[in-house]
DNA sequence: CCAAGTCATAGATCAAATCAATGCAAATCA
DNA sequence: TGATTTGCATTGATTTGATCTATGACTTGG
C-alpha cells in the first residue's frame, strides 16, 4: 500500500469547513488574496490562510500565486464552479424562506422589446403569479435601447430585449435566439417568390422599426440599400407588421411574430432561410445581485426555465 | 419605520455560517436534534445552538420540536431544499477535482434492461466517455430482476431497469416512461386490423419473454387469458422481437423497441393506444453515497440530463 | 535598483463553538 | 395514574481554532 495522501476523501463534504468556500468564490472574484481581505475586512494572512486550509482539505492547489494575484488551475476551475453553485443557494435562502412563509407583496417591473414570442416566458410569468399572487407585475414596452437605459437608471428591475454591446452595468442571461425575415404583403408583386440578389429590393417601399431596429439588420439595409424609400415607421412590431401586412411596405419582422400572419396567407417570407439574420434575446437585468425578494423570485423562476429548455 | 427584525437580509449569504446549513441537513435526516448530535459525535446542546444560530439568522423558525422528535415548518422545508443543494456541491467536489486534474481512471459497471431506448442515455454515456476516456464501461444485460439483485450485491454499481416495489437499499431516478405494445407479424390474421376485446386472443401462439416481463403485463395476460399457449421465449427483448417478426407468435415489446419494424411494416400494433400499458424505467444506484469516482461522474452525468430533459 | 505591490509564516489573542451538568416537558409504559 | 424514558433548552466552564499583528520573501514596474 501507498502513504500518499488519501486519493478522494470519502467525507469530504461532512469535513470541510464550508465557510472557506465562500472565501474562495471572494478570492476569485476579488482576484487575489489581499484584494479579497480587504473587501472583508479582514486581514490579509486571515484569507492566506483559509484558502491554504481549503487546499489542503481537497488536495490540490487551486490558485496559482503571482504577484500580481492569482489565477485558478483546473481544479480551481471544477471548484469555483460548484462554490458559486452554493452561493447562489445560499443568496436564494431568504427569498425562498419569505416565499414559503409569508404572502410575499412587492411590484416587479419590467421593460421588454414589443412583438416578443416565448413560451418560456409567458409560463413563467404565469406561474410566477400563480405562486405569489401578492406580487404586482408591470410590463412596458419599448425600443431595445430604451430598455438598456430604463434599466440602468433604476426605472424597472427586469428587461427583455436585445443588446449589440455588453454593457458592465447589467446582468444578461440569453432568453432565446430570434431570426428576422423580409416579408410582403399578398399585394406585392413578390408575393410567392423568393428573392436571391436583395440589391433589387432597393427601389421598394419599406416598413422601417425605426429606433427598435437590430443593428444586424441595419447594416444589412445600408449594404443593399433597402430602405431607402420609407414608406411606413412603427417602433411597435406589431404595428410594423400591420403596415406591411396592408401593403404599405415590406419590411422585417421576427419570424415567430410573423407566423400566424404567414399562415393566413397575408404575408409572405422574401428570403431564403440562409439569409435570415438572427440574434439573441437577453433576459436583463442590473448586476448587483441585491434584489428585492419580488425580483428575485421573478428572475429565478424564468432563469429556471430558459435553464431546462436550453439544455435539452 | 418600524423597528422589528430586518425584512429580508441583503447579506444573509455572506453573514451566516455556512456549516449551519450543513447541520441542518443532519438535523433533518436525522430526525431529531439528539439523533444528528449521536450521529456527528458531539453533544445534543451543541447542535441545539447551532440550529438556534441558523434560525436567529433567517428569522423564522425552521424546525418545530416534539417530544418525539423534530418536524419541517414551510420555511424549513424550503430551507432544507436548497442546503440539500449545497450538500450536493460539496459532495461533487472531490469528484469534480479528480476530474479537472487527474485522468480519472477506473470503471463503470452497469446492468441494464434489454431493448431499452434512451437518446438521453446515449448521450450520457457518449459525453462521459469524450469527458474520461481512462473509465472502462461495462454493460451486463438481464432481466429486470437479475439488474436488481446484482445491484444490491454490489456486482455492478449502476442499474437500468423497471421495479415493481421499492428496495431502501437502492436509489431511484425517473429514467422514463415505457410503453408497450402487443404487436403481430405480417403473416398474422390480425395484421391491420386493431382488437378492441382481448378476450379473443386467448388462444394466439405468444411470444413471452418470461423473467423479463413487466409485472403489469403478467396481471393483464392472467386477467385475459393470453399467453396460454406459449410458441416462443426470449428473456432479451431483441430476440423476443425477432420471433414476433417471424411469425412465432405475437407478443408484448416496448414501443420504441418495435418502431422500426413498424415502420417497416413488418410488426402491426393490435391495441389502441388507451390499452398499451406504461411503466417508469429508472436509472439505479446502491443508496449509499460513498461511491467511488467513475461511477459518481457517470450518475451525475446521467442525472443532469435526464433532469434537463424531464423539466422542459 | 528601489518602491510598491503581491503572498507566506510565526506567535499572541480572543471570540465562539463545544462540552458537561441540570432542568423541563411530553410521550410511553406499568 | 404515577413512574420512566425520551427529547430539547439553558447555563456556565472550557477549549478549539480563526483572526490579528508583525515580519519576511518574492515579483513587477518605473
Amino acid at each position: 500500500m501507498s502513504d500518499r495522501a488519501p486519493l478522494i476523501d470519502k467525507k469530504f463534504a461532512s469535513r470541510v469547513d464550508w465557510n472557506l468556500m465562500r472565501t474562495f468564490v471572494d478570492i476569485v472574484r476579488a482576484g487575489g488574496i489581499g484584494a479579497a481581505a480587504r473587501q472583508l475586512n479582514r486581514q490579509q494572512p486571515s484569507i492566506s490562510a483559509a484558502l491554504k486550509r481549503l487546499e489542503e482539505h481537497v488536495g490540490t492547489t487551486l490558485l496559482h500565486r503571482h504577484a500580481t494575484g492569482v489565477e485558478m488551475t483546473a481544479a480551481g476551475k471544477a471548484m469555483m464552479s460548484l462554490c458559486e453553485d452554493m452561493l447562489e443557494s445560499a443568496r436564494m435562502m431568504p427569498h425562498q424562506i419569505a416565499q414559503a412563509t409569508k404572502r410575499v407583496e412587492g411590484i416587479v417591473r419590467m421593460q421588454i422589446v414589443s412583438g416578443l414570442v416565448s413560451t418560456e416566458f409567458d409560463e413563467a410569468i404565469a406561474s410566477f403569479h400563480r405562486r405569489n399572487p401578492a406580487i404586482h407585475v408591470e410590463i412596458r414596452v419599448s425600443p431595445w435601447r430604451q430598455v438598456l437605459d430604463a434599466l440602468e437608471q433604476g426605472e424597472v428591475e427586469i428587461g427583455v430585449g436585445y443588446d449589440s454591446s455588453v454593457r458592465g452595468s447589467l446582468m444578461y442571461e440569453p432568453l432565446l435566439v430570434e431570426r428576422q425575415q423580409l416579408y410582403c404583403s399578398r399585394s406585392s408583386a413578390y408575393f410567392g417568390y423568393r428573392v436571391s440578389r436583395l440589391g433589387e429590393l432597393k427601389d421598394q417601399d419599406f416598413v422601417l422599426t425605426g429606433e427598435d431596429e437590430i443593428e444586424q439588420i441595419t447594416h444589412l439595409r445600408r449594404r443593399y440599400r433597402l430602405g431607402t424609400r420609407v414608406s411606413g415607421l412603427a417602433e411597435d412590431i406589431n404595428e410594423a407588421r400591420r403596415l406591411i401586412v396592408h401593403g404599405i411596405g415590406i419590411g422585417f419582422l421576427p419570424i415567430l411574430a410573423a407566423e400566424s400572419e404567414v399562415a393566413k396567407g397575408r404575408l409572405w417570407p422574401m428570403l431564403h432561410a440562409d439569409f435570415e439574420p438572427s440574434y439573441d434575446i437577453f433576459l436583463l437585468a442590473r448586476a448587483e445581485t441585491a434584489r428585492d425578494t419580488a425580483t428575485q423570485l421573478f428572475w429565478d423562476e424564468v432563469i429556471r426555465r430558459i435553464r431546462a429548455q436550453h439544455r435539452s
